[in-house]
DNA sequence: CCTACCTGCAAGTAGTAACTTACACGTGAC
DNA sequence: GTCACGTGTAAGTTACTACTTGCAGGTAGG
């Protein structure tokens, strides 16, 4: 875990939208709009924050074809643990300062 | 824990001038112009990171009279352990919506 | 006096994340 | 055809965070 990475998913969840997604998401898979219905956000927005999740690794999305033959687009979380400790950033810090020497 | 301070703590660890202030200061207590020497940053900028990391609680500072009657603001940290999972999200965006109901 | 340190803040700018609006396109039902 | 549902994106605005510059004040020493 690079120092960029390390601090990209603690962005990524710093964020009340995000942890409202999440916190849904935690208890049923839902497709965007429907998603956004519950949220009472617009789509646009909610697509937004989906991808920042996505692209941190929090949640992961999958189209799927309903009955009536409509994609929808599902999304779901992926378990996970953030813990971020004085230890864990001086090691992240000096990895990156030998990397970049 | 409210969720707003959650997401708080989490956006003041988010940054790479933050990890690098934690990360130095994390070896030893250090007053503000010495950090923004060794950081080479402006003391402005690095005045409103400190401001940012002690309000979360990650750092403390005190003033500090030295041998030559100069006041020097020390600086150091609070050790912490931030963990961030899927049911401590839920935890609290319901507490959250209760709150607000 | 002037220089060299230090703290502390305020005003302005730049850069980025968040948000809105509007559009293109595709399916099934009336 | 048109309406009601869905996905996906681009362009523009707003709001916030990060950052710079500049100044006020204090102490010690030449």
């Amino acid at each position: 875990m690079t120092l960029d990475d390390e601090i990209a998913r603690l962005a990524a969840l710093a964020n009340p939208h995000r942890f409202r997604i999440i916190a849904l998401l935690a208890k049923e898979s839902l497709h965007v709009s429907e998603l956004a219905r519950r949220l009472g956000m617009s789509r646009a927005l909610l697509y937004m924050h989906l991808q920042r999740l996505e692209s941190a690794g929090y949640v992961t999305g999958h189209l799927e074809l309903s009955d009536e033959g409509k994609a929808l687009k599902f999304f779901e979380v992926v378990p996970f643990a953030v813990t971020t400790t004085v230890a864990s950033i001086v090691a992240a810090v000096e990895a990156d300062t030998e990397s970049t020497h």
